[in-house]
DNA sequence: TAAACATACTTGGGATCGCATCAAATCGGC
DNA sequence: GCCGATTTGATGCGATCCCAAGTATGTTTA
């Protein structure tokens, strides 16, 4: 009957999120028509333009994707001559990839897109407010992340019943 | 040689949201293994179980996202003859959408998801520390969503000159 | 040396997302 | 009553994401 109209704090938390994800991808959308390049590309570049001649694989895991996904992503940027992915020397199966001309130029005069504007508004938070608040996040995510995900190989009698989960508030000290 | 640099606040909280987003992707793909719907399947079924009879457009700014990603997301629910997609009577423009037995059912025994897991994150953390973390959170995505806007449209933009504009995006257009 | 195992990428499948359009229905002004 | 403007959904498009296989290339072992 009633909206419920007061959120608890949990839920709040829950809804920022999904404002937060929708925000970025708008502005990835944004991003994308004043800049010819995605967020996902502009990402690539940075981090490339950060550390170049890097690995798809090593890529892969600054940018926290899955291999295939920057594999498309770098494919597009190769396309857009933003990029250049050349074979390794002593071993042809890895990629060499580094920025063009182009790529360079593009991250210079790139706009500050929806990261930047993050980062920005983080900075803003009295130092003390940031500090707690990038404590309490990380150790949000390493307990939902973390959970020492078992092999994804491993569960196969999934049942439809899956009991429950247990994220506990396992104490872990090693947070640092 | 050890990357292991002194990451900034904001850099460990814009870490954090990367990490957070690839927790929850990768959730939906497991959630989609074992009960047969994916996270956003299994959101708007939430959804519809909180409230039925919503409208495409109603159920559309309960899950913050677009019209057109709902209509997709309930087509494929109504194919799994889990939600009802009637139109209304009286306006037969809208839907009215709900819930079937099915539908409830799986509802009922879907074990929890990501969501749910960070519920019970949430809800693990002290009180406090939570209303900080929340109210934070809150006051970081309303700076970066409503902003003062960065000009809701502006196409000036030398190449594109599609000679349509398009509705203001607006994000409070959900006030209905 | 040849076969078995491991690593690095690519490709295809399935799902989501948001934008731009489009068709139907409804509303409003005349 | 009629015709144009607005609202509500549906569809096409392009891009991302992850996973599962498949294809090379490397390394290790029998």
């Amino acid at each position: 009957m009633f909206t419920l109209r007061v959120m608890s704090d949990s839920q709040r938390i829950l809804d920022s999120i999904r404002r937060l994800v929708r925000m970025l991808r708008v502005s990835d959308r944004q991003a994308q028509l004043e800049l010819g390049v995605s967020g996902a590309q502009l990402f690539v570049l940075t981090e490339l333009g950060k550390t170049p001649s890097l690995s798809l694989n090593e890529l892969a895991s600054r940018t926290l994707t899955d291999q295939s996904s920057v594999s498309v992503v770098v494919t597009r940027l190769v396309d857009a001559g933003l990029v250049t992915r050349d074979r390794d020397q002593r071993d042809a199966r890895r990629l060499v990839l580094n920025l063009t001309r182009a790529g360079r130029a593009l991250l210079q005069n790139a706009p500050p897109v929806a990261q930047e504007r993050l980062l920005a508004i983080f900075d803003a938070l009295p130092e003390a407010e940031r500090k707690r608040f990038a404590d309490t996040f990380e150790e949000i995510v390493d307990n939902a992340g973390a959970d020492d995900g078992p092999a994804p190989m491993l569960f196969e009698d999934s049942e439809r019943r899956e009991g429950h989960l247990k994220a506990v508030p396992k104490e872990d000290a090693a947070a640092k």
